[in-house]
DNA sequence: GTTGACCCTATAGGAACTTTAGGGTGTGCA
DNA sequence: TGCACACCCTAAAGTTCCTATAGGGTCAAC
């Protein structure tokens, strides 16, 4: 099976499939006489499997470290539980950040109702005076 | 008054004002004798207008529109309001998505309740059985 | 005259890809 | 046989918003 097959049964692109092996997320595959890459079933497996971590919004390091865990056949499956929970953790503390950042956006933008001047627009005027902290560091891989 | 007076006023790093002013969003100021950088309380205004555009996680060419708008006085400030209409759209958007990734995750978290092993792990299971589709298109710059 | 705090430019890195440049391979068809 | 065309290859740069590093210059105080 070719990289334009596999890319296509995984529903992405092939330049994807050669940046995760570059990123060792997929196995280097055999190659052809001709140097192109042959992947069997195996690799499609593994392919989806990260293609519905990525689905999820896990980061590549958490895609490698589930990928490590699960190799570890004769261990408990703790490890794999354990890491969605802290993944759930990240979307939590992202809903939470965009909740506040909404409500702060939906106050200035009820400083102005209607077409004023630049002057007299209540959001400019709100940009222009809010007292912003420094500014906090990101909890979470989630933008 | 110099980078470093600059950025402590507004609660960044020398290293982001510098920035900005490569990115354009901030006009370069006048240099000393020692080709050191010397700004005046526009500057100041300003780069506390661009600081609180990114707390409320703006893009930069979203900053820039903005920034183009208000300084054309004499127009009115609808689009202002639009603008920032549209970014509360892209708020929107994002807290939309991350709720409808924590359900997809709370499901998963769900079949697997106490530790397994790896082969009977429904996390794993689930994760090698989805089928989830072509990613979609990003549909806002919030991650 | 030397320490130290500040300033300068230019470049690389991070995340997860996408895009581009510049080529090689293999098959169908006239 | 010749050639178009779809596919494959590598390497490098672009995306976003900075941060960090390297390698230097300037200025006041002691
Ligand atoms: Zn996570
Ligand atoms: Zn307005
Ligand atoms: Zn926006
Ligand atoms: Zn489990």
């Amino acid at each position: 099976m070719k990289i334009g097959e596999l890319a296509q049964v995984a529903q992405c692109t092939v330049e994807t499939v050669r940046y995760y092996e570059k990123e060792g997320l997929l196995s280097a595959p055999a190659r052809t006489r001709a140097n192109h890459r042959s992947y069997g079933e195996c690799h499609v497996e593994r392919l989806r499997f990260i293609r519905n971590c990525r689905a999820l919004d896990m980061t590549h390091a958490e895609i490698h470290t589930l990928l490590g865990l699960m190799d570890q056949s004769a261990a408990d499956c703790g490890g794999v539980n354990q890491l969605l929970d802290e993944h759930i953790a990240h979307v939590d503390v992202r809903m939470a950040e965009l909740s506040q950042l909404k409500q702060q956006l939906s106050e200035l933008r009820q400083r102005c109702q209607s077409e004023q001047t630049m002057d007299a627009c209540g959001i400019l005027q709100g940009l222009a005076s809010m007292e912003t902290g420094p500014r906090h560091e990101r909890q979470t891989h989630l933008g």
